[in-house]
DNA sequence: CTGAAAGCGCTTACAG
DNA sequence: CTGAAAGCGCTTACAG
């Protein structure tokens, strides 16, 4: 047997108004009333019925979260940081996986819609134009993590993969590097592919040094792909003495590969890695790496989700800052 | 402004029974203003409101998932596996963090009881008397994943720590080894600490091999204590030539600190973790280890809640099967 | 300060 | 096969 506002009301004889008023804090009724209403709450062991209280207010105080069904460990950090501050802004968060492409996301919007959240935030799924209108179609506040669009009116949060790149492709050439590789990368990924790529490029060509396309391996950002990586580079006889690696993954990769042919690391090859995850500094050698704060980003867009439904205003893009972590695996290379 | 089956009732000029009859299929009415309905829902792009639709119903399909508040992992297979099945049984789910040693259970629960949900999963919490009493108190059913209580009624479904230890450790004897060391493990930890710690202790014995308890070096499953426990066992000259880690981020510490100190892996010393979480195939040697289901933990977890809600019958506990993954971090010694 | 009443968007006996 | 009506558990003008 649940208890309602209506037991409070009849056990204490006052109308469900005067009951709803006090639960909320509303104000205008005395002190004695409030009282005994409160105490007999307790007695009562009362818990609101939030479907309810949401029906009327229309606002479910719901934020709702899609992101891809993988597992990568990142994505854990960026959840943590959503509910996090949700939980402390008196928000709940629904949850949903939309596949490992993001194929399924109509569907999970369809389930957000029903459930009235108040807000979404999208994780990690690169979005076209249709999937967008889909998204504009709920009328809530939204916004995109750690990817992004063609459409450049879309709110979103994220690192500059193109300055990323840049710095990391810099990095290495500060360390007397003049012949570097870029690992693992998917060059059809327009969010975390190409931009990589064109830093990469720039920040060689602004040195002076000279590109050459096999010095890009492809891939799909896994260990896997960081291991073929190398073993191309070896068949090649490349003569790169540092890589790129497009993620934390494919780095330990290439570590993993090298420790198969004998190459050592950091004296034979150096290697950054990206995203700086937990692997990061279990590498063995420890692992230079570009960080992502994927913490930071869910808590920030969830903060802003949250302002925005509250404030009926518009979330805003934001990019933030990245960072070098440095560790063990670049070495300065003599010539 | 959202459109209602008032909406579409007005359109069709039926009533909103009807309309509601219809959008459930639930028979009764024949194909002409089936179809019309369903056409005018279509063209007015009809959402329900499952908030609405919960009230009357009083039930929300929706599963309430309560976990500490790290970033492991195996957290983000669970969740998955969780959300998958309650996606594909038309249920959504509602992710509560429970701060880092569960401490927060109470809070989450509290929310969760107004959210109305109508199951629970907490996973990864060791839970107290008085806990299992507030989760009870809600009356829906529950199940416990990857931990466990002293009240032996609870439903859980987990791996048996105990007798995987006493695996992971009978695999190192009969490799050979004689003299091994147990690392990482948290003695306060009824959950898995002791259990572990036993089964060790039990293979050896089993296997006529004496135990000392400087062997075991104490820690908090993480990369850090790994490499601590390494030291310890190293300045102790302990003799020690296989290591059973009790998470596979302690046995990564222990390659990370043999890697410093010059210790061979395997060749010097034989190293079997625990989870065969991704790190594990990434380590230098790849790390052999004991492989915890998670994602099937999850799946069975859901797909039983939901079970028991239909049926309203209760969770029954289930032990899941472990496995050893063989790769390169275990060598047969020769004496 | 307090209550009667309407309403949020649905579902479901009960009649017909 | 279909509709009128009540009700799920709340909140909130509107009166007094």
């Amino acid at each position: 047997m649940t208890i309602t506002i209506k037991d409070i009301a009849n056990a204490a004889k006052v109308s469900t108004a005067t009951v709803s008023r006090v639960l909320n804090g509303a104000g205008g009724y005395n002190e004695e009333t409030k009282k005994k209403i409160l105490q007999i709450a307790e007695e009562l062991g009362y818990r609101r019925n939030e479907m309810a209280r949401s029906l009327v207010k229309k606002s479910s105080n719901l934020i709702g979260i899609i992101m891809p069904s993988v597992s990568t460990i990142f994505y854990a950090d960026i959840v943590n940081g959503i509910e996090k501050v949700a939980q402390k802004q008196g928000f709940s968060v629904i949850l949903s996986h939309a596949g490992v492409k993001g194929n399924r996301l109509i569907h999970c919007l369809k389930m957000l819609e029903e459930r009235k959240v108040d807000g979404l935030v999208i994780v990690s799924i690169p979005l076209m134009e249709d999937q967008i209108q889909a998204i504009e179609s709920l009328s809530i506040p939204y916004v995109l993590l750690s990817t992004d669009t063609p459409n450049k009116q879309i709110p979103l949060i994220k690192v500059d993969d193109y300055e990323a790149a840049y710095a990391a492709t810099k990095y290495l050439i500060n360390h007397g590097h003049r012949k570097i590789g870029l690992a693992g990368v998917d060059y059809s990924d327009r969010v975390a592919g190409t931009p990589r790529i064109e830093g990469y490029k720039k920040a060689l060509k602004d040195h002076g040094l000279s590109f050459s396309a096999n010095d890009i391996k492809a891939g799909d950002y896994s260990f896997t792909a960081g291991k073929e990586a190398l073993y191309a580079f070896r068949t090649e006889k490349s003569g790169i003495t540092a890589v790129f690696c497009v993620s934390d993954e494919v780095a330990l990769g290439i570590i993993s590969a090298a420790y198969e042919l004998g190459i050592k690391i950091p004296e034979d090859l150096s290697v950054i890695g990206y995203d700086n995850t937990r692997v990061a500094e279990m590498a063995v050698p420890p692992l230079t790496a570009i960080e992502q704060p994927f913490r930071l980003m869910g808590e920030k867009g969830c903060f802003k989700i949250i302002e925005a439904i509250q404030q009926k205003a518009a979330v805003k893009t934001e990019m933030l800052p990245f960072n070098i972590v440095e560790r063990a695996s670049v070495k300065h290379w003599k010539h």
